[in-house]
DNA sequence: AGTAAAATTGCTACCGGTGTCAAAACTCTT
DNA sequence: AAGAGTTTTGACACCGGTAGCAATTTTACT
């Protein structure tokens, strides 16, 4: 199309792309197992590292022709920049901390894959970091974690995302953070509120709905945000029918199997026991239905129970948990976005609060 | 002791630490909330920054006295080395990878932590990576990851660490990798052996000695060693009491509860069922469970069931299951220590093949 | 005290990137 | 063809560390 005179200065961009293709393969040829630096791709290339630095951080200043040729070595070389050395300007790493303290391992790893979902398109890892709120050096542990890793930011998840002393922390120390809570705790732009409560009323309302006046509810860990959020929605439920829960219906759990397991006993030495038991988790719940069979009885005919969560256990179990799946795995996405302060996908705006599963574990109060 | 002039020049070691502690003390008064850097520490000690790396990499060649006031330095203003600076220098970072495609959220948790707790008192950290076998791309995928992240060393854990290819691309480009898998696959410097088929002989001699001689096997994942491995120390043991394993008594699962709720139809649809089966994980025992209750029947009395992995499940069904008890933690310790090459510790030593946990599953066989 | 050996310490370059700012190479006008 | 404005590019210092080797101080010994 253009009319040129063949000078040899004068080259097409293809034959530009092709000519620095071919140097490339002969770097290669001559540096057999050596990764690619940035100081090689610009020798190869024949420009300054600042040129490759522009391409590398996506920088308009640079000619189409020139990014052309510099991509297409990179590619050949399979060339990624080294995110230490980045980092190293820069006053964080590419680096992203999740900090748990749930001792639910479906818990954990939903949220992990999560989080790692969204950070696999981008240039950001993902770091673990179990902690341990009950150490009086927790907070300090945190913060070394947090700079000495010079981390980008972090998620956090129940309980630890409760933590009103490790909020105020990271935010005086400027570390990004999200806080995945049942409740908005603190400054709106660090919470992701997961609406336990409009859950646990879902709850009771299916309970209401097939019949049940008298229910009863299982407890979380004293202390913990989710568990008191549960029991509020579960208490709005009822009232919104005119029912109420009765201080005796409330049994103290800790989240785990065997504290549902040994709450049958205590329901049903109660005068009156509810028909229905709401637990504030799958764990308990699950170790509730085996409580009922351990003493001769049977959900949902003797007892109708509801878990929270919908982790795989609920569907394990005989008979099949009726739960409030919580979309775990999402909210871990929002966090991750936001902490990464990239938009969010449509997908993910419209998630909202949890919502009723209903599985075998319910049905019509016995004596009507 | 010493007899000493009291000259200015000549102060004692205490008093150089008080006065570098208080330099510290002055310098973050000016600085308050900029992190030190090595240039600082070098500043404040009135040294140069060799030194202080010196110090950071525990070299002899620092006199005492200058170590002493150079630490109270680093403990008084929290100062932690750049990891990303350092890595810079070395080939590698102070990152560690988890590669794992275990869909067992409690075994990816187990390992993960018990890896952590390991690095924990090191200067590394724990990058997981989870990844996807059937992706024709996942060689390249992985060994970007390490590249990028110039990881230091990799745990892998079944069942990719079962991946031949893997093995290979990590040896080709020389990254540290300590392979957690049932059996010897490789070079034995990169294996974990968790020796799967010892703790399967085990189930079977219990059932053995309960009286059970028609043993049913439920399969893991085809094409899993840890399976295979499985079903070799069951056939074993099976075969020390003069027995066998019929091919029909072994019915094929995919280690999930489904598979496991399923298999009871199979086990009963033949023409001499087995009395006890021993199922390759516990999940799919728990389904089995689950199965044999829906089909109006019940373990031990109707069948023996034993499990493998003795994860939370096993005591969260009912009746709780009889299992091989796997130290999924410890040996995750022992992997970490062996990517760090640093000695493990004596309560380690001596972790060994997985051992028989004995419940409420398995019992002598109906009619005897 | 003088000197060699040993113990400390610092200088300088470098790891693989990025920011600043000025220089070079193009446009477009006139 | 020169001048002015834009677009590209590069030189250089720097991020927070480490390595090699030379320089300095201390110690031991005659």
């Amino acid at each position: 199309m253009r009319e040129e005179m063949t000078k040899p200065e004068k080259i097409s961009a293809e034959d530009h792309v092709s000519r620095s293709i071919s140097a490339a393969r002969s770097w290669r040829q001559s540096q057999p197992d050596r990764k690619a630096t940035i100081n090689d791709i610009a020798k190869i290339a024949g420009v300054s590292k600042k040129t490759i630095s522009r391409i590398i951080n996506n920088s308009p200043y640079v000619k189409n022709e020139t990014r052309e040729s510099i991509k297409a070595i990179m590619t050949e070389l399979g060339y990624a920049p080294n995110p230490q050395a980045r980092g190293l300007n820069f006053t964080h790493s590419f680096l992203i901390g999740l900090i748990y303290d749930n001792p639910n391992p479906q818990y954990v790893v939903t949220s992990q894959e999560g989080v790692l979902d969204v950070l696999k398109s981008t240039e950001y890892e993902l770091l673990v970091h179990p902690c341990d709120r009950s150490d009086p050096s927790f907070i300090e542990e945190v913060r070394n974690f947090i700079q000495r890793q010079r981390l980008f930011g972090v998620v956090l998840t129940p309980s630890v995302s409760e933590d009103e002393r490790l909020a105020e922390m990271l935010r005086s120390i400027g570390c990004r953070h999200i806080r995945i809570a049942s409740v908005e705790l603190g400054a709106p732009e660090h919470m992701l509120v997961t609406h336990d409560a409009v859950g646990a009323e879902k709850a009771a309302q299916h309970l209401i709905e097939l019949g049940h006046e008298k229910i009863g509810y299982l407890s979380g860990r004293l202390g913990f945000r989710s568990s008191e959020e549960r029991q509020r929605g579960l208490e709005r439920g009822l009232e919104s029918a005119g029912l109420k829960l009765p201080a005796d219906y409330i049994i103290e759990g800790d989240y785990k199997f065997e504290s549902g397991l040994a709450s049958v006993d205590k329901f049903f030495a109660l005068a009156n026991p509810p028909t229905a038991v709401f637990c504030a988790n799958d764990q308990m719940a699950a170790g509730f239905l085996q409580g009922l069979r351990l003493s001769g009885r049977r959900a949902p005919c003797d007892m109708s129970v509801v878990g929270f969560d919908d982790f795989r256990v609920a569907q394990n179990v005989w008979p099949r948990l009726t739960t409030i799946h919580m979309p775990t795995s999402e909210f871990a996405r929002i966090a991750a976005y936001r902490v990464l302060d990239t938009p969010i996908p449509e997908k993910l705006t419209d998630v909202k609060a949890p919502w009723l599963i209903v599985r075998d574990s319910t049905d019509k109060p016995r004596k009507t």
